[in-house]
DNA sequence: TTGCTCCTCACGTCACGTGAGGTGGC
DNA sequence: TTGCTCCTCACGTCACGTGAGGTGGC
């Protein structure tokens, strides 16, 4: 019978995160390790949790968010009102991430407009120099 | 001869920033409001630069990042050396923004995915209650 | 006197990073 | 005994938010 839980460091390396943040999570109530003495062994089900966090923080959700949503899941189920209430929620994200899409392309639009000044200065220096 | 001072409020309104925000600037070195009692006013100057911490900002520079930008120019103009340092960094950010946007137009496709696929399950729930 | 605007602490937030100091088992 | 990995505080970071409590001038 294969050994179902990892360790921390397993974790971490399968993950790439941080012992803090695996601790870290747990004390925000996303992660439940069972215990062995003082040390964390964390179960499939903590890793099918990670994974959602992780993909959740991908999207831009705040930890607390990602908690709801994951209580929801695990109580009994997901009804048709908090599945509906989840899809508004990403809704409203997607918007967020199109809006905040469309910002960074205007800065890096202004940052290369800055850059092409910046290089234009530079090479006026280095004539000035000759 | 024209007010060339603008209190705290005024500052705001014209920045869309909190006072919070400009008091915090002061505090890290960004801006020097003079004192009138306990009072602050902003120069002309001070608002030069708080236009170029916010477009920093925008850029994703950090409040350090933009201090030190800053003192540079402050400090008896700029020399080559410094406009080339200043000239890689913000080329490094730059590429770190692009890096950036991909993440942010993969998480923006993901998120897409998983919506079309939250719409089904609900349609699912609807067809199960008719 | 009442309002309004300004001020200074100083603790809170979010998602961890980073030591300090200590334990357990090979 | 030495190393290694794990642990628990608990303070630090970053960019402010948010009261609490107080002052100045119309």
């Amino acid at each position: 019978m294969t050994d179902e839980t990892m360790t921390i460091r397993a974790m971490c390396d399968a993950y790439d995160v941080t012992p803090r943040t695996l601790r870290f999570y747990e004390s925000k109530e996303l992660l439940f390790p069972i215990r062995k003495g003082a040390q964390r062994l964390f179960t499939r089900a903590d890793r099918a949790r990670l994974t959602l966090i992780l993909r959740g923080k991908r999207f831009g959700f705040s930890l607390e968010d990602i908690r709801q949503i994951l209580a929801m899941y695990n109580r009994n189920g997901s009804n048709e009102a908090q599945l509906t209430r989840a899809y508004e929620v990403a809704q409203a994200r997607l918007q967020q991430m199109e809006s905040q899409r469309a910002e960074l392309d205007m800065a890096i639009a202004e940052l290369k407009v800055e850059l092409v000044a910046g290089a234009a200065m530079i090479a006026g220096f280095r004539r000035a120099a000759e």
